[in-house]
DNA sequence: AACCCTCTCAACCGCATAAGC
DNA sequence: AGCTTATGCGGTTGAGAGGGT
């Protein structure tokens, strides 16, 4: 015998979630942790899987999540780290602090792709296409290319300089190379990640802000008014200054969730944090993620969010706008 | 204003692997 | 050791938004 089964799917409900699900998840997890996602829908009275609790937490209901578009510096960390691990979503993820596969798969698949075509660069190899692209055999050429050619056995074109320097003044001194070995190696380990982006930290000096949501400093409200109060920064790290993100619980039509970065604004959900102080201090040992704690603090204290993000989370040293 | 097309992204599906029994 | 389930991951889908005509 094994386990039980995560849960008997009759009845359970598809789609779209809503912002009373939400709410009962960020409840449920705010108070009893990510113990197990299984007991999640039962315990939290929520007629979803528990795969799919997971899935709306980590991708959609984390606090940590940065939202809106990629800057160019984490498009170059995207083109660089699938060249050299491919389709491997959630290694290059666990590289973006607050980014998730699931949106980077994305961004790469509506993003990036096109604009490396459009460069002559192969998506998938990271080569130079053939033959340059025109007009009209684009289409018929490129596409079977992408989904049949293997991996090419060598790759030492500067990728990210060719994908993205093109439009901006970056000029990166990186060279992406790769060859098969590396590639299929099985262990991540035997692939040098963290040097290519120490260049582009040095050569960059972190984030290029071209293409950032633009965010002034006085917009971002992670706490509300009334709760800004220093007792909240009892807990850890230092409490940043707890400028604040007031933008608008705004929201389409069919889902109330929008870009804002602060979900649990968006759900009227923002609970009175002194309490909430305590109260997580009891539930988040079931967290055994230590990043994800200090995540959660930042987030409590009002982080300045990307760059206490990206330096707690990845130990990054905070890069300068 | 209405229709159509394209794009985006949240969510689902199925598979692989890890882990409990 | 082997079976069964939980979890994680990558591929794919489909609804909705937005732009063009």
């Amino acid at each position: 015998m094994g386990r039980q089964p995560c849960c008997d799917k009759v009845g359970l409900k598809k789609g779209p979630w809503t912002a009373e699900e939400d709410k009962k998840l960020i409840n449920f997890i705010l108070s009893n942790g990510q113990c197990c996602w299984r007991a999640v829908p039962k315990l939290s009275g929520l007629l979803r899987c528990g795969k799919s609790c997971r899935l709306r937490w980590t991708n959609y209901l984390r606090p940590d999540l940065k939202r809106g578009l990629l800057s160019d510096y984490e498009e170059k960390m995207v083109i660089d780290l699938h060249a050299q691990l491919g389709n491997r979503w959630s290694k290059i993820a666990s590289h973006l602090p607050g980014r998730t596969d699931n949106e980077i798969k994305n961004h790469w698949n509506t993003h990036i792709k096109k604009k490396l075509r459009k460069m002559g660069i192969d998506p998938l190899t990271h080569k130079p296409l053939p033959t340059p692209p025109t007009d009209r055999d684009q289409p018929q050429q490129e596409q079977p290319q992408e989904d049949q050619q293997p991996p090419l056995p060598s790759l030492t074109c500067k990728i990210s300089e060719v994908a993205v320097g093109q439009n901006s003044e970056i000029e990166t001194s990186f060279e992406s190379s790769i060859t098969e070995e590396a590639k299929h190696k099985e262990k991540e380990e035997d692939i040098n990640i963290e040097g290519p982006f120490d260049s582009l930290m040095d050569v960059n000096n972190g984030f290029c802000t071209d293409d950032i949501p633009l965010i002034e400093p006085h917009e971002i409200n992670l706490l509300p008014p009334c709760t800004t109060a220093p007792s909240i920064s009892s807990t850890t790290t230092t409490s940043s200054s707890s400028t604040s993100s007031s933008s608008s619980a705004s929201s389409s039509s069919s889902s109330y969730s929008s870009s804002n970065n602060n979900i649990l604004e968006d759900l009227d959900l923002l609970p009175n944090f002194d309490s909430w102080q305590s109260d997580l201090s009891n539930s988040l040992v079931f967290w055994d993620d230590d990043d994800f704690i200090s995540t959660f603090d930042l987030w409590i204290n009002g982080g300045d969010s990307d760059r206490n993000l990206s330096s707690t989370v990845d130990d990054h040293p905070p890069p300068t706008q």
